[in-house]
DNA sequence: AATCCTATATTTAGCTG
DNA sequence: CCAGCTAAATATAGGAT
């Protein structure tokens, strides 16, 4: 930087943009030399102006690893800061978090997940009466899914079709049962489900027209709503 | 750096930590001059060996945000990615793209609604059959339960009690329903739920002594279990 | 747009207090 | 641990290819 340069937005868009490759390539090359010299975990986003696609170092699934590491930091972290807040009650709670790890291993899967099956019944109100470790062993279950719906989309993508056949604007529908006949984990029949891909498939598309649960059960669904903001999965 | 050292580990404490301060503080300040003369959204994660808490540019809440988006535009990402390699459908996608935004608005809810209910149930084959429109609807709610953990987390650590009863080597019971009545957004009884907080906080300690759920539901959800690996809410 | 060039400004390592 | 200092190294702006 210049020495005596304002510090501001450079108006100028060449100039500009000569400073944003030179400015991110330096910025890389530090963080590269930290990381390599203080053995350090590093890892820089910079976004251009209205661009979707950011600069990334070191890499984008090392990112994301940071990145998910300084997520779950955070949540033991909001422990943290309400310890300083209270400091007097910091070593009481080292205690209990301790405790917590404890009997994490003491208890079985069970309980959890019976508490996720009333919780994605609309049952929020039984999250009220959990501890930490319960807390968090429910998250756990609710990742392992979210990283279910992940890993189907990246597979679906990754079998993108060929342009060969069925896509001008309708909707593609990479969800055939002809074209992808599902690998799947398990596909024994049960009373309370619709087979499988290719029904569910029409289900969506045609407003439940085959749907087979009960209206008790709807109305379960119905109220999981919840009004939160942000998140990884856009409301759309 | 110096010229021609060697761009390796300092294996001397106090010079490696001097390093690691004058870096970080450096890396900082070229972030916020990118971001100031470019406009650009920049984040910079450092974390120290073996530390826990990292060093955060702009701001912890700044980052969530930024760290947000780019999880997003990963998940979005990806699909660019293999139109990349296969540069003759990418114009074909982008138009599918397009349509699945429009499409976004016409589905109702409630299908998505429906599929998470059964992969809740273990079912995740029914994942097989669905394109990313519905896997990102179905990513949505998930995100939304968890959001809703963590809300409960925060509260529960916000509300830690002062030292003066019952904490010493007990594990903590916040979730009493004496000290926390639950606020709660919905209470109707319905016949497949025990009724909430101090039950279900029984429920869970004493192994599942009161549950009043058919087997048949318990072997649903013992189908629910998944492995898959790195989570922001640790395995245990 | 990407690269090279070079004078100048800024950053840094290693000390010293 | 922090702050100031200075020589040396590196980064940058602006112009040319």
């Amino acid at each position: 930087m210049a020495h005596n340069e304002t510090l501001q937005y450079i108006p100028h868009d060449s100039t500009r943009h000569h400073r944003f490759k030179n400015s991110v390539k330096g910025l890389m090359k530090k963080a590269d030399e930290l990381a390599i010299l203080c053995d350090a975990k590093t890892c820089v986003l910079v976004y251009d102006e209205g661009k979707a696609a950011p600069e990334v170092f070191p890499s984008q699934v090392e990112a994301v690893d940071i990145l998910n590491q300084f997520k779950n930091m955070l949540k033991m972290g909001q422990c943290k800061e309400v310890m300083n807040q209270e400091g007097f009650i910091t070593k009481r709670i080292g205690k209990l978090r301790d405790q917590v790890d404890k009997t994490n291993h003491e208890c079985e899967d069970g309980e959890i997940r019976y508490l996720l099956h009333k919780t994605m019944h609309g049952d929020h109100s039984c999250l009220v009466g959990l501890n930490i470790e319960e807390l968090t062993r429910v998250g756990y279950k609710v990742d392992m899914l979210l990283k279910s719906i992940s890993e189907r989309m990246l597979k679906i993508l990754s079998q993108a079709p060929p342009p060969a056949p069925c896509v001008t604007t309708d909707i593609i529908d990479m969800g055939s049962p002809a074209l992808y006949p599902a690998p799947l984990q398990q596909q024994e029949s049960r009373p309370d489900m619709v087979s499988s891909g290719g029904d569910l498939d029409a289900l969506v598309y045609s407003g439940y027209a085959g749907a087979s649960f009960s209206s008790n059960e709807m109305m379960q669904m119905q109220s999981f709503d919840m009004g939160f903001g942000s998140s990884p999965f856009p409301p759309m």
